[in-house]
DNA sequence: TTATGAGTTAAACTGCGCTTTAAGTCAAGA
DNA sequence: TCTTGACTTAAAGCGCAGTTTAACTCATAA
């Protein structure tokens, strides 16, 4: 496959595909006359990629992640996808609290933006030191 | 209160304060020989800023919702705060799936991480296609 | 043969939300 | 008077994850 091919199918631009290539985390394909040219085991790989950088990897640490190609989940790696998970686990937990203060905004309808910031974050969330 | 106490009291940087005040979001106060001098009032809004923008909110966005002062919660603002909460909750729900996929990773010991894409994303997340 | 279309590279650009820098102003304290 | 420290501005810089651009090569179809 050329790249145009694999990054219809895998839902990506051919630039995304040389910048990780670049970035070292796609291995350089072969090259007929200049060109790269792919087998199909490039798109598993890419969905792996993908999945790793929408779960919130870095381009980083998907690199550091993909080290000795015959183990696939190393030490390392587990450790951090815990890491990652624990991570997802208050990415959630923060969306559901802002969630829950949009909502109470919403219901409260006083005048004053100032005293309504005084109000919503009565109990107040992520570093906001309340004004006193 | 100046800019630097402000700022220490909101928990921000004044160089952020200035950057809110070019952005519109927050009013132009008094100058006092060319300085900035606060009211109180400035940190209830300071806090409110705050909020809006860890709930994801964008400048822009908080910029839109700021117009008529003695509104707050116009119709423009509930529906923008509807449309962010029903955001927030899908990144809460896509959160969790990347930790239950993570977690299933986890689980997972194949050698090869192509294989291991395939499995994992078998139940494919997020607009990724699955290989075939 | 020539045009077309897809590929190649390095380097510059994008967008966001600030931060940093450079050069200047100002009031107060020593 | 001089210094200090906090402020002022406009403009440039940063980090990330690619995207875009410019100039080029190459195989194929007309």
């Amino acid at each position: 496959m050329t790249i145009g091919q694999v990054a219809k199918r895998a839902g990506l631009n051919p630039s995304a595909i040389r910048y990780y290539e670049a970035s070292g985390i796609l291995p350089a394909p072969l090259r007929v006359s200049g060109r790269r040219v792919y087998g199909n085991n490039v798109l598993p790989l890419l969905a792996w990629v993908r999945f790793l950088r929408s779960t919130g990897f870095s381009i980083e640490e998907v690199r550091s992640l993909s080290g000795p190609r015959d183990i696939h989940f190393s030490a390392a790696m587990r450790l951090r996808a815990q890491a990652k998970i624990a991570e997802l686990k208050a990415v959630s937990a923060q969306a559901n609290e802002m969630r829950r203060l949009l909502k109470k905004a919403l219901r409260c309808r006083c005048l004053d933006p100032a005293a309504c910031g005084r109000a919503i974050l009565h109990r107040h969330p992520a570093g906001v030191s309340p004004p006193d």
